[in-house]
DNA sequence: TGGGCATGCGCAA
DNA sequence: TGCGCCTGCCCAT
């Protein structure tokens, strides 16, 4: 389930496990062969930013983390049961352990290779210092779909597509609307929409009360639900709700 | 019990 | 453009 909302909780969840003590790091599967690097290291503090997670180490070591489509972390009390093969990375505290299997990225980074990351990224809802105006920059010079633009990290960073889906429905947005054609008050409204919508899936660990997605009818006027293919992603509308 | 699908993304072709 | 990643869940059988 990872949009931005559960890597926010990870985050979270390692630093309160982990942070301020030396940790055991191991690939049990193998392919992530710099656990030896910080094996043994401080594991300082931890940062989200969008889908992406960062472990951070004394020495200025980074494990970066994109769970991708199915990525998953488990949490397990000491002491931990073996590791299931695919077991990409294993973390093991003073009072629990952590295993991540089927992530996209798992690598080690330096600080200039965070910053790289980062760079990429557009304003992360989650974050008290996000400048939704950078990303409305982004949104008006684009040639493309809303619907499509909010999926691109470099624009926001952290929606996926339930909160694509259901945010533009909350403001009667088609997905097949020009990005350049959002008016400045629609992109603050919707900015909004986002971070009252993330926060609460980080609050309650789960994205809740969908009105649209996946969903056959529309849970605010009972029109059927339009699914179609947009850049490759499911993209959802009720067209009652949100007329083109 | 097993097939299909998906809250993502990078890369090869 | 389509595949690989390699899991968890849902649904049909």
């Amino acid at each position: 389930m990872p949009e931005g909302h559960t890597i926010r909780r990870l985050a979270s969840e390692h630093e309160r496990l982990f942070a301020g003590t030396p940790v055991r790091v191991s690939s049990p599967q193998g392919r992530f062969g710099d656990a030896r690097v910080v094996d043994g290291a401080v594991l300082e503090a931890t940062d989200a930013w969008g889908k992406h997670l960062f472990h951070e180490y004394a020495g200025g070591r980074i494990v970066h983390v994109h769970l991708g489509l199915y990525g998953t972390f488990t949490t397990h009390a000491l002491p931990a049961p073996t590791p299931r093969e695919t077991c990409r990375m294993r973390i093991v505290g003073d009072d629990a352990a952590v295993d991540l299997v089927g992530a996209t990225i798992c690598e080690l980074l330096d600080g200039g290779g965070k910053a790289a990351v980062l760079a990429r990224l557009g304003p992360d809802p989650l974050r008290p210092d996000a400048d939704p105006d950078r990303a409305w920059q982004s949104l008006r010079r684009r040639r493309i779909p809303v619907g499509q633009a909010l999926l691109d990290q470099s624009v926001v960073a952290g929606v996926g597509n339930v909160y694509r889906a259901e945010a533009l429905k909350a403001h009667g947005i088609h997905p097949l609307r020009q990005a350049s054609s959002i008016t400045e008050e629609e992109w603050r409204a919707l900015w909004r929409t986002l971070v009252r919508l993330l926060r609460k899936g980080v609050r309650e660990g789960r994205i809740s009360g969908r009105t649209i997605y996946r969903l056959d009818a529309c849970q605010t006027c009972g029109a059927p639900v339009r699914r179609w293919d947009l850049a490759g992603r499911w993209a959802y509308a009720c067209e009652t709700c949100q007329p083109l």
